[in-house]
DNA sequence: GCGTTAATTAACATTTGCGTTAATAAAAGA
DNA sequence: TCTTTTATTAACGCAAATGTTAATTAACGC
């Protein structure tokens, strides 16, 4: 497992990946607030906290009682890399599809 | 499971990242190049196959009794306009981090 | 038609992932 | 200090993922 494939696979889950959503929305929450807003369990919640933790999507900071959870930016930043590396790929046919989309209805292929 | 993550469930395997990455780069191959230079078993690398398909992270093109497999360009797009629609979030922190490393050795941090 | 080649599907064993409830740990507050 | 609050870890069950070898499917070439 590379960091990449392990970041991809804190992300493979839904709660997970909306654990990450809330917390990009609202920068950082303690983990009861997580699970308050969670259809499953607290200690599920805890348990995919832990595993975005170990991916290093999500940050802890400790208060108290309290574990305040916040989306780790470099995270996000690899995956943007990556996807940027091969943009010569993907970016040519995404510009062609636009292009197709805005000018051309009929398509322009063979 | 959304498309999203399904998307990224497929590239939470090494293997199967790792046949991302060969078929970005060779563009095109059938099944058996790809089996050829894996160190896992041929039915192995066909079920890898079978959920990028899925996913819709590579397409399938068939031709005699080759099945020649290719990157889906949209695949690596939907990751990258993931990043993009919170790229205010990660964006900030990412040009600050070039900033210190380009212009202030020291940090600038308190 | 028949054997060969290319690839997938079937059957099976093992591991990993994810949920639950119960138990534990640690800080706060009366 | 004793109880409450916050959060995690433990123990358990079950479903899904991943690998293997054997069997199957389909096209080629003689």
């Amino acid at each position: 497992m590379t960091q990449l494939t392990r970041t991809f696979a804190a992300l493979s889950d839904p709660t997970r990946l909306s654990l990450v959503e809330t917390l990009i929305a609202s920068g950082e929450l303690p983990a009861g607030a997580l699970a308050a807003q969670a259809t499953i369990s607290a200690p599920a919640i805890s348990r995919h906290l832990k595993v975005l933790r170990e991916a290093g999507v999500v940050r802890q900071r400790i208060e108290g009682t309290h574990r305040f959870y916040s989306v780790d930016a470099g995270a996000l930043a690899r995956i943007n890399s990556w996807t940027m590396d091969h943009r010569s790929f993907w970016g040519k046919s995404l510009d062609r599809l636009d292009g197709m989309l805005a000018l051309d209805p009929e398509g322009e292929d063979q």
